[in-house]
DNA sequence: CTCATTGCAAAACGTTTGCACAAAA
DNA sequence: TTTTGTGCAAACGTTTTGCAATGAG
């Protein structure tokens, strides 16, 4: 592959794949992308999802987002924010009220020097918060 | 295996397994753990490993940390904690400041509610201050 | 034509499990 | 003895890669 082309070459996968990501309420698993793909373009094999989403990763344009042990995608560029995971139904959503305030640079006792920081909340979510609360389970 | 025996069995591998991750700085990989554990008992496989930090789960004295894709464990019973990453050097340290204040049952802007967060920090360990800083990567 | 991208199948990797043996009760 | 725990090797699920075929330029 040639770093970049002059003419961007019409690769009908990574584009549905970028848009599945870009669409998304939250980061998703490569099976969820895969199942997303397939909606669109039936034949879509899950190496193709694999290496699609390695690439976007290298271009920076995915993340991947590690939680719970699983790890998800999604896009990036959507500024700064968190995740919030259901208990009672699974699902990730992506949050914008950022909870902490650390400045780049600051230096925690013991002389860490923190330059960048990642929050995870868990609960209920608006469509479970009538439910019984869950267990947050032990990870926590 | 019965849920409890009265006297106790004298398990050699399960004790050093359990005192490996109780004198450990941070969360260790079962890599990290095999080769801790190794350096006192040579013989011990990998699947042993694994099979004792499950049952330690379990029981729940210890506990898994998901971190940058990787799947950490540390023991329980540390009282509320977070994590630095480091990116210089990669070990994991465990902080017990904690940068946010979320009371259980608090509800987030969009009818989140919330029942506990994880917080990761990201940047330069106390040894590797002094260094030339990193790019955090491109994950957060 | 050339060459990037694809699907498939095989390989690689981390984790779990079956089993025969060893050690403890 | 019975029972629990072990190491080894095979099995398993997930992710990556080799390769021949396809499709775009």
């Amino acid at each position: 592959m040639t770093a970049l082309s002059t003419t961007r070459r019409s690769t009908r996968q990574r584009d549905v794949i970028s848009r599945v990501l870009e669409v998304a309420e939250g980061p998703l698993s490569v099976t969820d992308i895969l199942a997303r793909t397939q909606a669109e373009l039936p034949g879509v094999g899950l190496a193709t999802v694999y290496r699609t989403v390695k690439l976007l990763c290298d271009q920076e344009t995915v993340h991947p987002v590690t939680l719970d042990g699983e790890t998800l995608y999604e896009a990036s560029g959507r500024g700064h924010h968190h995740h919030f995971s259901c208990t009672a139904c699974g699902r990730v959503f992506t949050l914008h009220a950022c909870p902490v305030s650390i400045p780049a640079g600051s230096v925690y006792p013991g002389g860490f020097v923190v330059e960048a920081h990642e929050v995870t909340l868990y609960g209920r979510c608006p469509d479970c918060a009538g439910t019984v609360p869950q267990e947050p389970g032990h990870r926590l």
